[in-house]
DNA sequence: TTGCTATTTGGTAGTATAGCCAAATAGGCA
DNA sequence: TGCCTATTTGGCTATACTACCAAATAGCAA
């Protein structure tokens, strides 16, 4: 990311914090991870069981996994051959309700122009 | 995006549903996205104003806000040469409160592990 | 040890994204 | 009309992401 060169301090601090924000956003924005944070708000389940219920390859839930604890959004527990994983900070839930409320607004919207 | 084929389809709803949600996400995920929400929190803002702070040109700044404005994330308002730019849904500053919670709690277990 | 299962990691191809510049559009004013 | 400013759009390049397959790693059990 590269923005103005002649930022002051405050701005480059505050644009540093937007950064680290934006990736925990990023590494929630993705149907597939939507789908585990989701799943995984009904408690605890291994790779196996998730790449069974989302029908992709084990490798590619396994990586959506690690980009999810890489954001600190999930933790993981081994248990014998399989690993589950959490939810670290359950408070991603409520994105949700308020992802909803824009979807609905913006809907209403719309069909406010059409008719 | 492709999932097994062989979902059924109370699956393959709850998917489209989980795409649509993750289109808003992703339009909030970026740093300069977040910084033209942070900004508009505290009132209307024109297009030059934020290609301003933020340095960059104009034509991206505006390629947000229209990224933005397609999530039904702002809402515009034409006035002579300008446009103004407000938050349709402020609910979406709410993210930030648990994004942060996320970035604190990480960092926290981070501390643990070193200490 | 070998074999089996669960998970992660590396490589790669296709796709999407973000930035800049240049050009087009739109509104106000002489 | 022509000129100026504000914004949007198109084209382009570089970078990042995702999905698959194949291979590597880890743990359990014979």
């Amino acid at each position: 990311m590269k923005w103005g060169g002649d930022m002051d301090e405050k701005l480059k601090e505050r644009f540093a914090r937007l950064e680290i924000r934006a990736s925990i956003l990023k590494a929630i924005a993705h149907p597939t991870r939507l789908f585990i944070i989701d799943e995984l708000s009904n408690g605890e389940r291994c790779v196996c069981e998730l790449t069974e219920m989302i029908g992709v390859d084990t490798s590619t839930v396994s990586k959506h996994l690690s980009k999810l604890k890489g954001a600190g959004i999930v933790v993981d527990r081994k248990e014998g051959l399989k690993v589950f994983y959490n939810l670290a900070t359950p408070c991603v839930l409520n994105f949700f309700d308020c992802v909803d409320k824009v979807i609905k607004t913006t809907a209403e919207e719309r069909l406010k122009l059409i008719s």
